[in-house]
Formats: structure tokens, sequence, C-alpha cells
DNA sequence: GACAGGTGGG
DNA sequence: CCCACCTGTC
């Protein structure tokens, strides 16, 4: 079972490439961030026609988070992050595939800071943690996937030095992403190289891709009852090198299945 | 000799269309009209690596015209029409080529009638009647050419009925057209085939290329010197096909250079 | 640097 | 319907 997570940066904008993707890696669940498309504009004709079932939950302009599962029923169980119902901006989805509760989610920038934005990413991480504890209480098989826009540790960046007061590296931030690891969300790209340097993203800026200079930003988290099926997983780094790529680029694992306790 | 005229609408966004046009075209000079590029962004070097030498007179946003010749001489003689120095719209370039003088026009489409753009419109008209008697008064081989904005009459329409009011077929410039043409100056393409219904202009909207909804609004008009030297001439129709295409197509005629009286 | 979306123009 | 250009966002 291959899950994956793409920020597209423009569903429409980016569909040649997304299709030409989904055919070659042939993910079974992918997450997508920063779909950028009113709900009535999510290309599901041809998503379909490239053999996905999809939910998801757009806005104008901007955000915007879907869910696409190949030959598997969804069933979603929330469509916005508990714990504000005047949070407009769409986030979040939350379904159940095969079993496990996947989260799917586009976490706030907070740029600059500091400021209400950065307020904005904090007070979202608080709601998200209480969501992702229960989780943890109620021993589900679950999954946090998406664009965190957290760079969890100074070997995700290429110069540390240069992001300390970004609001992708706060120390707030990344103290909550260790606060998870601790509740028992496994970082699955980092458990399976814990010395790589790997990036999820590269600025469209002064060449940023050419430079190698990117940094780590999309993760999959695996709750303790699925982390012992964590098989192997990658960073699709050559579809940052395509043309009219998003400045993300793919993350995906594989889970075996077959291997519940 | 082949002498063109197109208006591009958009050079930077035509480019790729335009440099194919001109490798199968092959004219010797080319008016455009509409480079909807401010004078720093006129692609120079694309359009020399094409073979072509070019003079151009741009503006931000909107109209711009330019003269191009490939192994000639362009000799600039005016870079706006006289006779109003508060005009900054950048829609008249005038030069010597080939012992020639090429008139690069684009004339203001003066919708909607009545009101101030119609009597911008008529203004202008009434400045280059006084430029081109000039020209005849003084014998000269020139030539008038590029996007008039004027349905000269109803053949050159698909529907005549439909355009009454419309500052491209209404009477007043239709009057000036022939008054024109009375004082010398002949319409090529017109004088070729003096009954088909020739277009050169088709809308984006509505499928009207599809449905041959056209106009005829782009024309090459020889001063007396000239017109006895005209060999054939055409409308370049399949280009308005092409993917990415101005809603204009290019028009051309042969001059037999050697035939000088 | 690239996205969406709005504008003014045709 | 398509152009350029502006703004806001990341």
């Amino acid at each position: 079972m291959k899950i994956a997570t793409y920020n597209v940066n423009g569903i429409n904008a980016r569909l040649p490439l997304l299709l030409q993707w989904l055919k070659e890696a042939s993910p079974d669940i992918v997450c997508l961030q920063e779909l950028k498309a009113p709900q009535e504009r999510f290309p599901l004709k041809e998503i379909n026609a490239a053999g996905y079932q999809a939910i998801w939950n757009g806005q104008k302009s901007w955000n915007g988070v879907a869910i696409l599962a190949k030959n598997r029923e969804i069933t979603e169980v929330q469509r916005s992050l508990p714990g504000d119902p005047e949070d407009l901006q769409s986030r979040y989805i939350e379904a159940i595939i095969d079993q496990m509760v996947i989260c799917c989610l586009y976490l706030p920038n907070g740029n600059p800071y500091p400021g209400a934005k950065f307020d904005y990413k904090l007070s979202w991480i608080k709601r998200l943690q209480r969501r992702t504890n229960q989780l943890i209480k109620m021993e589900l098989p679950a999954i946090l996937i998406g664009d965190f826009n957290i760079i969890p540790e100074p070997i995700d960046v290429y110069k540390p030095e240069r992001w300390e007061n970004d609001a992708l590296y706060r120390i707030e931030v990344r103290k909550a992403y260790k606060e998870l690891q601790k509740k028992g969300w496994m970082d699955s790209i980092r458990t399976l190289y814990p010395e790589e340097k790997i990036y999820t993203f590269w600025d469209y800026l002064y060449k940023a891709y050419d430079r190698n200079a990117g940094i780590r930003l999309d993760h999959i988290l695996l709750s303790p009852f699925l982390s012992p099926q964590l098989q192997s997983g990658g960073v699709d780094r050559h579809v940052r090198g395509w043309e009219k790529s998003s400045d993300h680029t793919p993350v995906w694992i594989i889970l075996d299945r077959s291997s519940k306790p």
C-alpha cells in the first residue's frame, strides 16, 4: 500500500503534471494540498479518468486539500480541523480508507514572524494536537500527512542560520513537531533515513532547485498502530525538475498492511 | 518583394507562432500591430535570430507597432502620426525601406459609438489623411499598411446588418476609407479579388473562426507610384487556426520591384 | 517565481 | 475569449 502527499500549488495549473506523476508512481492513496481552486473547480473528471476516487475541500484562490484513492472506498469523517468554527480556511480533510484514518493537512505558513499569521499557525497547531491526541488515545491506525510548513531539524534545511526567525523554523513550531513524535507519531521518512539531508520543497526563486537550496516541509507521520507496518519510503525529487512543476515535490511511503499486529 | 501585415495581439504571447509564420511565409517586410509591450520588452534577439532587422514603437499594455525587414536597411522617418503632440498612443511608425515609404498603422478601434473613443478615431483618421495626402502630392512610392479597424464594404463582413452602429463599420469611417482610395491609394487585396468574401479577423468569442464569422480589417494600400507593381497577394487564413493564434491573421502582397515606371 | 483572480481593453 | 498588468500569497 503506497501512500503519498503532494503540495500541487494549483491543482488546475498542475493537472497534466499530476496525472503524469500518478501514472508513473501509481500510489494507492494521495493527499494533495494547495488546490487553489473553489469546490466546483476541482478537476474530478480527469482524476476519475486516471483511476482515482476523490474527496476535497476547496476554497477560492488559496489553500484547499484533497484525498485521492485508487480502487478503494473513501469515507469522509471531517472536512475541517475541529476547535474553531470561525476558521474558514480549507486546510484539513480527514477520511477512513482501508481501515486507516487519513488526516490530510495544510498547516498555515505563519510568516511573517512575529504577527497575527504566526499566532494563527500556533493556534492551528494546538487544535491539531487536540485532534491527534484523541486519535492516539483511541489507538486508531492513523496517518498525519501533508504540508506541515515545519522544518523539523537543522538537517532539514540547506542553511539553518538563515531561517532562525522564519515561521517554518521557529522553535515554537519545531517543539510542537517534537511533541507529536513524543505522543507516538513517527516521522516515517526521517525514521527510514536517520542521517540524510532530505528536502521536499525548493523555492521558485534564485534557482533554488539547481542549487539544491531546499527544505523538508512535507511529512508522513504514523500512529503507533501503523508504524510497525512501515516498509519503505522516499521523495520523488525528479518531479520538482519537470517543466511547470510545483515548488514542492511528492513524498511517499509503503506500508505492509498484511503485517497487522 | 513580399510585404505583409499582422496584428499579433501581444508580441510576447505570440512569439513562437510569429517565428513559425516568418519561417514558412518568409516575407521581406512585415508590419506588426498590437505589440502590447513596452519599448524595452520587444523580443529583438529572437526577431534578429529569425533573420530580421526591426524598428518599433512600444507602449505598456496596449497598442504598439513595429516594422521588420529581412536583409534590408530600415530608415525610420516618423514614430508617431503628425498632428497631435498630446496623442501618446503608439499607433504609427513610418520608415523607408528599399526606396519605399512604409506607413505601419494601428488605427483606433473607436468603440463604443457614439462617444469620445469614436471621436478620437475620427480625428486620428483626419491626421492620417493629412499625412497620406502629402505622400500622394509628393508622388512618393508609399504603402499604408496595418490594422485599419475599418470594414470597407458589406462584402467585408459576415453579417453587415449586425454591424450598423459598430465603430468598425460606421458610415463615417467607411467614407474616409473610400476617400483614401479616391486620392489614389489602392486597396491591393480588394483589387486582386474584386468579388470574394475575404476576412482577416475572427473574434475569439463564440467560435467565430469555426463559423467563419469574420471581418476584413487589415489592409495594404498602395500609392499610385507602386500600384502598377502589384503582382499578387493573399490572406494566410490557416494561421488563425493555429494553437494560441491572434484573433487577426497575416495579410500579404508581392510587388514586382523591377517594373519601376 | 509562480499561482489565482480581478481589471481594462478589444 | 484572450491579451497585459496589478495584487496578494507563499
